[in-house]
RNA sequence: GGGGCCGUAGUUAAGUUGGUCAUAACGCCGGCCUGUCACGCCGGAGGGCGCGGGUUCGAGUCCCGUCGGCCCCGCCA
């Protein structure tokens, strides 16, 4: 009896015959042995029901006094979560009795005989199909809240994914080659997380940020195609697509060009699909280039899922008594906006909400137009002409009911602006359909950005990234015109991948190094090995990296990519159930010559 | 580094202008119940409102600070 001690039977030689989740009708008449959870027990004093649950699903288990009083006496002091095993016979449902929300509701098992293989304390939150528990608990919880099937379906598909993966690249002739967690670090790019080396007093290892520089290596080598679905740490500030280890598809090859690397991850891609939601993509996926996706849609990472898109009108009020216009115009700057259909009854909220999202992106405010029965009802209307009124109106394909939102000022301003309002807008006005999957291509990236802060020109993809043919002249003389050989892989406006052909010629890295601010001595310091290694007999070669975090997060329509990682961390990178990160001992420390230098405050 | 929202029983939440407001549902415990699957019915236990100050005769309710969570900006080659 529970009540004086916990009964916990021992297997004893039983062998489970199926998954709860796996009888049906045809294993009527057919004796069966189930272990699994107690999902919920409906005792009705006489008849006694438990939901059993394990990974495959939920069966109904009928305990019958007539049938074995000692079993029926052990299954009144079953709880949620108690583990048991049950023997006895799958019959089909009494004719009004089956249960259509159950896969196995058709049916149930009429037990003979049950172990208690184990009780379960009262649990901190139900285990349940959808949760609203706080994701503080169900993440110190972890094991519990993994239980709930809706999380299980999702890790288990992320299985399915991975092992997809595996099969198409093999297929593909790529080998899987594992490369060094603790390795080198790299001072361009993201936050490296540090490992002082015990061995070698003072120094540190880095936590890899990708398996950039040796993939590439492994193409000096000859290996001709690599992948690794592999962990990668950035020390950086968390959101809800963003962990600071996060898992990447990571694949390279060797004699090759863009549309090869496209070509070949269009086909994983569509295989992965297939295998993960069961649609069939149709190759070659749409492209658009950087210039052409910043200017239609305002950022990087198109949502082509719906329309909006963004029109310059720099022309249209080129001499507009608009000052706020004409001042920009003046300056090199431009004057685009979008046409939101219909939503010209938006109300004083609604434009305070747009005008707040501006201008948290860096616009100094938002102009609107209402195209209403009265014509233009907007702040602005009264310094336009009739003939810039047309021709706006004209440019966005504006009709009676539509808003017009406006922004002004340098281009790369204006195109965010607007970018994220569309976004915003998209949301807001459901004209994002459900469940499609819209990939787009983005190519000809900037090879350069110029950071402000550090005076100096960046790498907009990372410092291996070839140039365009084309362009290759240009570096000397107008770097940020440069466009790279890289191209990002977006769905539904989320950044799933993005890759690059290398440099593959030492000259031709060390110019672009020079471009970066980053010195010979420099180089040599942090990258010396790759200069060295591309000396000898370097193939051209290209690859790409997808977010398989990511990818699983739209597959599944999660919020979060934590809902796709078992043991994700809180945003402050905390793992609330192991309580990571912790102090250690003092003795750790100095073997690794390490001291705690206490913050100012906590001195005093 | 910054902005926003949140923190009341195990869980999810309600708590007016500060004064029986500590409340509900689910869960839990006990009892009854042979067709339930949000089982039903009866009874019961359980928190002092994240933490620390302050204002007040009196504070989940106001103020300050702090900790934690989530979303976002910066950051993330």
């Amino acid at each position: 009896m529970i009540t004086e001690g916990i009964l916990r039977e021992k297997l004893g030689g039983w062998k489970r015959s199926s998954y709860c989740g796996e009888v049906g009708s045809a294993q009527i008449g057919s004796q069966v042995t189930l272990m699994g959870w107690v999902q919920k027990r409906r005792d009705h004093g006489g008849l006694i029901f438990i939901d059993l649950r394990d990974r495959e699903g939920i069966v109904q288990v009928v305990f019958n006094p007539e049938k074995g009083a000692g079993t029926h006496e052990k299954a009144h002091s079953l709880r949620s979560e108690f583990v048991i095993a049950v023997k006895g016979a799958i019959g089909k449902r009494p004719a009004g009795t089956e249960n259509p929300e159950l896969k196995t509701g058709a049916i149930e098992v009429y037990a003979e005989e049950l172990k208690v293989l184990n009780d379960s304390a009262p649990l901190p939150f139900m285990i349940e199909e959808e949760s609203d528990v706080a994701e503080t608990t169900r993440l110190k919880y972890r094991y519990l809240d993994l239980r709930r099937l809706s999380l299980q379906r999702k890790i288990i598909l992320r299985h399915k994914v991975s092992a997809c993966v595996r099969n198409y690249l093999a297929q593909h002739g790529f080998l899987e080659i594992e490369t060094p967690v603790l390795t080198k670090s790299t001072p361009e790019g993201a936050r490296d997380f540090l490992v002082p080396s015990r061995l070698s007093p003072g120094q540190f290892f880095a936590l890899p940020q990708s398996p950039q520089i040796f993939k590439q290596i492994l193409m000096i080598a000859g290996f001709d195609r690599y992948y690794q679905i592999v962990r990668c740490f950035r020390d950086e500030d968390l959101r809800a697509d963003r962990q600071p280890e996060f898992t990447q598809i990571d694949a390279e090859m060797s004699f090759v060009e863009s549309d090869d690397v496209i070509s070949v991850m269009e086909g994983l891609i569509s295989a992965v699909f297939k295998e993960g939601v069961g649609i069939e993509l149709q190759p070659p996926f749409p492209r658009l280039t950087y210039a052409e996706a910043t200017s239609r849609f305002g950022v990087d990472n198109p949502d082509t899922r719906f329309g909006l898109e963004l029109k310059d009108l720099s022309s249209i009020v080129a001499k507009s008594g608009f000052k706020v216009f004409a001042d920009v115009l003046a300056k090199g700057g431009v004057v685009k906006a979008i046409c939101a259909k219909g939503a010209a009854e938006f109300s004083r909220k609604d434009l305070d909400d747009l005008t707040e999202v501006a201008v948290s992106f860096g616009a100094k405010g938002l102009a609107w137009v209402k195209l209403t029965d009265e014509g233009w009802q907007s702040p602005i209307a009264k310094f336009l002409s009739d003939e810039e009124k047309a021709g706006i109106e004209k440019t966005l394909g504006a009709v009676k009911g539509d808003l017009l939102l406006f922004a002004a000022g340098k281009l790369s301003t204006a195109n965010t602006v607007l970018g994220r309002l569309r976004l915003n807008l998209g949301a807001r006005l459901r004209l994002v359909p459900a469940g499609t999957f819209n990939f787009t291509w983005v190519t000809e990236f900037p090879m350069f950005d110029y950071d402000e802060a550090e005076k100096r020109h960046v790498a907009v993809h990372h410092p291996f990234t070839a140039p365009m043919d084309e362009d290759i002249d240009l570096i000397d003389t107008a770097p940020l015109k440069v466009r790279a050989k890289a191209y990002d892989l977006v769905l539904n406006g989320v950044e799933i991948g993005g890759g690059s052909i290398r440099i593959h010629t030492s000259d031709v890295q060390s110019l672009v190094f020079d471009m970066l601010g980053i010195s010979r001595e420099d180089a040599e310091l942090r990258f010396g090995f790759l200069l060295e290694a591309l000396k000898y007999g370097t193939p051209p070669h290209g690859g790409i990296a997808f977010g398989l975090d990511r990818i699983m997060a739209i597959m599944t329509a999660s919020d979060s990519i934590r809902d796709v990682i078992a043991f994700p961390k809180t945003q402050k990178a905390t793992c609330p159930m192991s309580e990571a990160p912790s102090t250690v001992d003092m003795k750790q420390l100095e073997e690794i010559f390490i001291r705690i230098v206490k913050k100012q405050a906590e001195k005093e």
